[in-house]
DNA sequence: GCCGTTTTCGGCCCGACTGTTTTCAGTCG
């Protein structure tokens, strides 16, 4: 069973709590959920936990929860669960697809609706399933600042921001957020749900609407009034889990919160409050920044004064991942741009050093001395001309199925250095797969490991690495893994930087350029450490040139 | 059912919108 299938295991269970008496069992609904979360986010597949006795080490996994986890480890199934299952039938857990239908209506659904009818109701939420993508994020952006420009030109507006998973910069983005100050409430909405591309006005109140673009996406609004911007900004920024333990800090000052305003409990009091860095200033905690609010610990480090100072986009001196087009015969795709012109786009961006890591040549119908012949040329090129920014002269390496590179020592030797990736046989056992990754690793000119997860996002699931392992490796040998600033890749993902940055593995940003225009694409990696709670010294490319190579040559 | 800088017991976030049950339950974020 993999963690995504517990997670919604565990989701089933505290919906079936829920339908047997939702008074009763009120909190084991709570601590069901909270742990289907807790599941979704781990970092580990919860079976190697199993493996090892740590199930309890799960946050909001305790003891009742492992034990029958235990039991559907060993046996395949739960008797608890399913005893607690047994009146539900399975396509009501179906049919909570789908918008406003929680396990209640569904089984109303079931009971009520005729048999065509209920036959089309699970028909479309199995469609739902089988295509619920989330948007990758420069998309949610794209369509974000459309709809905002489109409210701005209705005017009335005193602030505006994009709200939710796209201000926390996650990798990919639900339900498109914004919220609006205004002293003209309906007018705003009105607007809104004026907007020209969309399909269908989901629902539409004084405070907030919904609206259906094409493509299944929705976009939410919030109005409030000025006074109040902090309050509604940060509660619609979230995460959920971010404002629940928020919610429970306020508490403790006898502050009740809302995104309307802070309520003194003691004087029943509420005032609203202008910014989000006064709100948090109010609750005696350090401001935390929008990627950081996952609640995952942020708010005691907030208390504690020990939140990491993030890194920045100007923080990087340089690209460590660059394809150029010059001709090395490649076994994956070429890039489209000279390495001039890839040079000359890194001197505007303000880089200090850029690293060309072509695909290596490949292996069919290259002896190996033709290899060598196409490294030695670039080698040369690279060296005969004058770039007027370091260019470090690199190779993407496929790594083999067995663990070994792609290419001879002979070729090698030409490099300063070398990055290794995963492009085929994804699915090996974790055992071989590490040992795979591990063995490549090992090569001295090899500095780098690239897209470590190999996951394509919404196309590709992860392939299965025990971190720990690799990370100690990386951390007693000097090797570094890759933040793949790709949009489609984003890896290594956020939650496993921030294992990384906890053990003090350093790590690399690369666009992964194939086309000059992807140089941008630099920020989305800089998202993805900030979420990941990396600090300029976490990320190798921001030192200085003169640093990097004296760490290349240690 | 989980959890702890005050607790191994006694708490557990808060409010908007919808539909219809004119006072609230269900769903959502």
């Amino acid at each position: 069973m993999t963690n995504l299938q517990i997670a919604e295991l565990l989701r089933n269970v505290a919906s079936a709590y829920q339908y047997q008496d939702q008074n009763k069992y009120k909190f084991q609904i709570i601590a069901y959920n909270r742990a289907a979360d807790s599941v979704e986010h781990a970092t580990s597949e919860l079976k190697d936990l199993w493996d090892n006795g740590k199930l309890e080490q799960v946050p909001s996994i305790g003891l009742s929860i492992s034990k029958h986890l235990d039991e559907i480890f060993r046996t395949g199934k739960s008797t608890h669960f399913e005893e607690l299952m047994k009146d539900i039938p399975k396509d009501a857990f179906t049919l909570m697809i789908l918008p406003k239908v929680g396990l209640k209506t569904a089984m109303k659904m079931i009971a009520e609706l005729p048999k065509s009818e209920l036959k089309q109701k699970i028909d479309e939420a199995e469609r739902i399933i089988s295509k619920v993508k989330r948007h990758l994020l420069p998309y949610a952006e794209n369509i974000a600042s459309e709809v905002m420009e489109w409210l701005k030109e209705g005017g009335n507006i005193e602030n505006i921001d994009t709200l939710g998973s796209l201000r926390r910069k996650a990798a990919t983005v639900g339900d498109i957020d914004i919220a609006v100050a205004t002293n003209k409430p309906d007018l705003v909405i009105n607007r809104f749900v004026d907007y020209p591309k969309k399909q269908k006005i989901i629902e539409k109140g004084t405070k907030t609407a919904s609206i259906l673009l094409p493509n299944n996406v929705q976009v939410d609004i919030l109005v409030t009034e000025p006074k109040a911007y902090g309050n509604a900004l940060q509660h619609f920024t979230g995460s959920k889990n971010h404002n629940i333990a928020l919610r429970e800090h306020s508490l403790k000052m006898n502050y009740s919160m809302s995104e309307h305003g802070i309520k003194n409990i003691k004087t029943g009091k509420t005032i609203g409050i202008k910014t989000e860095e006064d709100l948090y200033k109010l609750l005696d905690l350090d401001y935390i920044e929008p990627e950081l609010r996952e609640g995952t610990g942020e708010i005691k480090a907030a208390v504690n004064h020990s939140l990491p100072k993030l890194i920045s986009l100007e923080d990087v001196k340089g690209d460590l991942q660059i394809h150029s087009n010059f001709d090395i015969e490649t076994s994956h795709d070429i890039g489209a741009n000279s390495m001039e012109e890839i040079a000359d786009r890194a001197k505007e961006l303000g880089y200090e050093y850029i690293a060309f890591t072509e695909h290596n040549p490949s292996k069919k119908g290259h002896s190996l001395e033709r290899i060598i012949e196409l490294l030695k040329r670039k080698e040369e090129y690279i060296r005969e001309n004058n770039w007027r920014i370091k260019v470090f002269n690199s190779l993407e390496i496929d790594i083999n199925k067995d663990g070994s590179l792609s290419v001879p020592d002979a070729g090698l030797e030409t490099l300063d250095f070398a990055l290794v990736s995963i492009h085929g046989s994804f699915d090996l056992p974790r055992v071989d797969q590490t040992r795979r990754v591990l063995n490549a690793l090992s090569h001295p000119k090899v500095k780098i490991f690239a897209h470590p997860t190999a996951r394509k996002i919404n196309e590709r699931e992860s392939v299965e690495l025990d971190w720990p392992k690799i990370f100690d490796f990386c951390l007693k040998n000097s090797k570094w893994i890759e933040i793949n600033a790709d949009p489609m890749r984003l890896d290594l993902p956020d939650t496993l930087v921030r294992d990384a940055v906890k053990l003090g593995v350093k790590l690399t940003l690369g666009t992964d350029t194939h086309e000059v225009s992807m140089m941008g694409n630099m920020k989305y990696g800089v998202n993805v450490a900030r979420r990941g709670w990396a600090e300029k010294k976490d990320i190798v490319n921001t030192l200085p040139l003169i640093d990097l190579i004296n760490l290349i040559s240690n």
